[in-house]
DNA sequence: AATCGAATCAACCGCCAGCGG
DNA sequence: GCCGCTGGCGGTTGATTCGAT
């Protein structure tokens, strides 16, 4: 049963039957042993790819769609007094992941930046009409990323008080010894990703508490053929096989 | 209707910290 | 204390979608 993680390992965009089956591992063997569920699962992935999955896309806590404007300043505020630590950010964010966060932030930036520059080079000096953001000087690293700020030294925040470092781990650490100034944060513990999406989907089903849901995979377009619908079932019945012989083979 | 650039999203990569042997 | 493994995180990239012309 040795799986070996090599260079024959799946890359690239997951489909819906291995969604299926990722699913069902981590509702058995939780979601913290990534290399034991690619092993285990059958699924030809890394641990780490099947982690990613898991957080970015299958957990059932996510939110979908357009960030809210409470959201988005929520993102503002936080990332002004942590930098780029998405993760921390997403933390603080019920349902929302780093990565999207991050790509929220990164789209953000973009219009921000490409507004404050024409703000303030009304005569469009180049003439190239529009300069990319990625190019914009970074905050003296020498390597080149809009968003690579140090946080909130971004100079596109003239109304963000410069932090140096020590003050911004300062923040954290006062945020942290006291975390009513921001909402809902009394929700979230540093741990695990699973304990900080409370959201109220999770809250009532633990992921120990698993029941088969085919709604968490159904796509918008309904015309989905039954042909479909037999191939999941099949799926599902070869993954509880292939769980089965797991156990029957335990010690 | 076609084209092209911008925006968005999903996934990979590389680095690092924590942990166990 | 050292080393290897694993998971987590931040940065980046490539593909797809959207919107303007």
């Amino acid at each position: 049963m040795e799986m070996v993680k090599d260079e024959s390992c799946r890359k690239g965009p997951w489909t819906e039957k291995e969604d299926m089956v990722l699913v069902n591992f981590v509702h058995l063997f939780g979601d913290r042993r990534w290399d034991f569920i690619a092993k285990v699962s059958g699924l030809n992935r890394t641990g780490k790819s099947c982690r990613l999955r898991w957080v970015n896309y299958l957990h059932p806590g996510l939110k979908r769609g357009k960030m809210t404007p409470q959201e988005e300043k929520l993102v503002l505020e936080l990332h002004a007094k942590w930098g780029n630590r998405w993760s921390r950010i997403a933390r603080r964010l019920p349902g929302r992941t780093d990565n999207e966060i991050k790509n929220y932030w990164r789209t953000h930036m973009r219009k921000m930046a490409l507004e404050k520059k024409r703000s303030t080079s009304p005569s469009s000096s180049s003439s190239s009409t529009v300069t990319r953001v990625d190019s914009l000087p970074s905050s003296g690293t020498g390597k080149v990323s809009f968003y690579d700020t140090g946080g909130p030294k971004m100079a596109v925040f003239d109304d963000v008080k410069g932090y140096s470092m020590d003050e911004i781990w300062k923040d954290i650490d006062m945020s942290e010894g006291n975390t009513t100034k921001l909402p809902s944060s009394e929700n979230y513990s540093e741990q695990g990703c699973c304990n900080h999406f409370s959201c109220p989907s999770m809250a009532s089903s633990p992921p120990w508490d698993f029941s088969w849901d085919y709604s968490l995979w159904k796509m918008d377009d309904d015309d989905e053929e039954e042909e479909e619908e037999e191939e999941r079932k099949v799926f599902i019945a070869t993954t509880n096989n292939q769980l089965f012989n797991l156990f029957v083979h335990k010690p």
